[in-house]
DNA sequence: CCGTATCCCAAATGATACTG
DNA sequence: CAGTATCATTTGGGATACGG
């Protein structure tokens, strides 16, 4: 892992070879990442409301891979009851717009 | 699935209720998108020796699935030695379009 | 409220051998 | 050459209960 991306050059592209793309195709990854992106800034308890297929525990892992990718901020506030905000990163921004064309098409696709 | 693949406005996005971008979550299905985008026309053998970390069944299953959500194209040719070349279709090319930007991204942001 | 810890299950991929 | 069939294995994800 953490090769190169994707090395249109020698006629291959090892996609998989990189560490955030592997991570996109997680389960509820790009879920995520267009989530907070909508919300700005938004809690664990909203966002699980957005998934409720996905499993508390699940969720939470793939939070903090996407917090130890650089491309979520977590921020805990030490109230009670506790609270705690996600929002993305400049990373995490970027990445969220290069990803829309591809859902938009993925959508017009399955309309078909 | 076969549902909306991403639905901004009511503050969700549900990308995997798409059947395709479940496919394109899948292992090396991006690489082959770009691996058939690139060559235009190629053989199953060329494009494992791609991707040499991929068994043959996997490989094998992929190319299927590709064919069936009608982003690739197989064409048989009745020789001995028999010869199968795979190119995209029309959407195919349109996706790979769209994957662009992200693999470049992807491959900017690994190199950080 | 926001998680973590634990255990379990299913899906996804790999290895290999064999066939038209 | 281009796969398929079979079997083993790994990995990912779900359910649940408990803790700060």
């Amino acid at each position: 892992m953490s090769e190169i991306a994707c090395n249109l050059e020698d006629g291959g592209c090892y996609c998989l070879l990189s560490d955030v793309m592997d991570l996109l195709g997680r389960k509820y990854v790009m879920d995520l990442v267009c989530i907070v992106a909508i919300h700005e800034r938004v809690r664990f308890g909203e966002i699980e409301s957005h998934l409720p297929d996905a499993s508390t525990s699940t969720l939470s892992t793939r939070l903090d891979e996407l917090e130890a990718a650089g491309l979520l901020r977590r921020e805990q506030y030490d109230e009670i009851p506790p609270r705690v905000e996600y929002e993305l990163t400049e990373d995490g921004e970027e990445l969220g717009q290069r990803l829309e064309p591809l859902l938009e098409w993925a959508e017009a696709f399955e309309a078909e």
